[in-house]
DNA sequence: TGACTGCATCGACGTTTGTCAATGTAATGA
DNA sequence: TCATTACATTGACAAACGTCGATGCAGTCA
């Protein structure tokens, strides 16, 4: 750091984010880091139903079937998409509540 | 992928993210995706000043030098900051644009 | 010119991530 | 009960990432 103030930089009074809330909130980017996970997320926002069967994702993904529940594990646990098992099919949804704090934090 | 509709869901009409754009999208938002860089935008967009020297956020961060600077390469190829060098130090300025493009993705 | 300073780059390392095939596990229906 | 189906989990592997100390490179100043 600087050792003459006038030289350089007034002193930063800002806060630093809080180590927690960077923690959670790198976590939700985490999920939106991978263009496969985004391309699903941009496919549930997008149906014209408002939930997607989990069967529709794989197929148009390119990815395994492994991979495609493995990503779709990510973006629900980031929050960012809820999952409802009906009999054999599980139904995806987006999640406007975490999505609207990311937009919040980027504002 | 089932084979009776009926028995699943409507078929998915939705557009795919273009691939491309995922890819872009997905750099930008790894960027964001650790939280001592996250630490690093909220300090530079808190400042009372709309620009940070260098040297004010190894420090507060609590990583190295090389460290810092590492971190802040990745915000700057991310166009989420600029960097202006001025005689010895360097200056940081958070890059409105493509914060917006985000939101605008979340939305 | 030569010493010093602020930041970037390099090299090495342990950790995390994305991927798939193989296997496990509920739910269904004959 | 047993076979089938839809999705999750496991295990393995290569690639990418975060970190630091050491070093390089401009810019400043005497």
């Amino acid at each position: 750091m600087r050792s003459d103030i006038s030289e350089c930089c007034t002193p930063v009074t800002a806060e630093l984010l809080d180590e927690d809330q960077a923690r959670s909130l790198a976590a939700s980017f985490a999920a939106l880091a991978d263009p496969i996970r985004l391309r699903l997320l941009s496919c549930i926002a997008s149906a014209n139903a408002d939930e997607v069967c989990a069967c529709d994702l794989v197929e148009p993904s390119g990815r395994s079937q492994s991979t495609v529940s493995h990503h779709m594990k990510i973006l629900v646990d980031a929050g960012l998409v809820t999952r409802e098992k009906r009999g054999l099919w599980v139904w995806y949804r987006v999640a406007p509540a975490q999505l609207e704090a990311l937009r919040a934090f980027l504002a």
